[in-house]
DNA sequence: AAATAAAAATGAACTAGTTTAGGAAATAGG
DNA sequence: CCTATTTCCTAAACTAGTTCATTTTTATTT
């Protein structure tokens, strides 16, 4: 219970849980240890969790026929991360998921969310919502990428990312704002440096 | 009552309704009937509603800096439509929603959804699933957009969406395929024409 | 049915960002 | 502390898709 916490108090956000309904959800999360490189899900095997990240860092990524990867989320402590239509639709993922530091997650199983959402309904209103911000985030980043350039994606991320673009390599950063590693370094040195 | 059947129906093929819950729900719901050309959002002003559509075709774009259109999304019958971030924040939108066609609407107001999912719980499954669908929606998008080429994006949506397809004009289609109008007359010349 | 406006097609010049291939610098592991 | 691997940088050639200006076709209005 004790190292389950994060994911409750996190919930707890949303919704007001008893300390029964508190113990009764423990039963349905479990903690997973992992090494920097290694995959929580990959493309052709269906995405059996949700993943809370309680240490960490991690990038969901997809690689295109010409081998080009194209990062689509990056997740680090108190963010949730999985391949999302492969979770709801239980079917193979596209997306690969792998941690960029040996990291620590509390996962919930599909099965589980299934059976939680009918012993605890007011857990719908939780999945309601964080799902609901999910998509509103996907819309902003979608819209970013629109009426913005390159550059200014770039700026936009470092100021309002600063946390995460510091652990992630980067041509996971690039690959995430959408252009090649390459001009990303000539994004930086354009730049006036300040170190 | 009536009138607002489609709606109700479409709500009940996620979540088991009593006769008195559906009277219920229908005080919540409005009838809007829009000419073609005519805004249902616009950028600036909040969005109000959640729309769905019971007849008519609409599209949801933005402007960039550069005057240049790009579609998001289309709806036509028994679709829904609406900012979603500007709808869940209740913040400025940032989307035009425009109707392609002169249509009719069925409306659900911002406040009035928070009622209904405090007076009737059960629909927070409803409000849940739909947005995980639409969420998964918009990851299948993104990734197709990387996964495939111009040409492919476009035969995907022209077998897939072939209702939607053949009632949108061309630069619409083209706004929403991610690429020119001119360059998606290059491609439909470019293929072997059956007409 | 004519007049007007909107949408679609054409082709040539153009450009943002990619690709490729090299080497330098930084990190990690033993 | 030394070696191997990963990450980062540079520069030139390249290309998928854009832009612009003009024409043809298709809708819409009177």
């Amino acid at each position: 219970m004790e190292e389950l916490l994060p994911v409750i108090d996190y919930i707890s956000r949303y919704v007001d849980l008893t300390d029964d309904e508190k113990k009764h959800l423990a039963t349905f999360l479990k903690i997973t240890r992992v090494k920097k490189r290694q995959f929580i899900v990959q493309p052709g095997f269906v995405c059996k969790h949700k993943s809370y990240v309680v240490k960490g860092a991690f990038r969901g990524y997809l690689i295109d026929k010409q081998g080009k990867e194209h990062t689509l989320s990056f997740a680090i402590e108190d963010w949730w991360i999985s391949d999302y239509s492969s979770l709801i639709y239980q079917e193979p993922a596209t997306l690969f998921v792998e941690a960029l530091e040996d990291s620590v997650l509390i996962q919930i199983e599909y099965e589980n969310m299934q059976r939680f959402l009918e012993e605890i309904p007011k857990l719908e209103k939780f999945e309601r919502i964080i799902t609901q911000r999910a998509l509103a985030f996907q819309q902003k980043r979608l819209l970013a990428n629109f009426t913005s350039t390159a550059e200014e994606r770039y700026d936009e991320f470092m100021s309002k990312y600063t946390a995460i673009a510091k652990r992630v390599p980067q041509y996971a950063l690039a690959s995430y704002l959408g252009f090649s590693k390459e001009y990303l370094s000539k994004i930086r040195n354009g730049k006036t440096s300040k170190s």
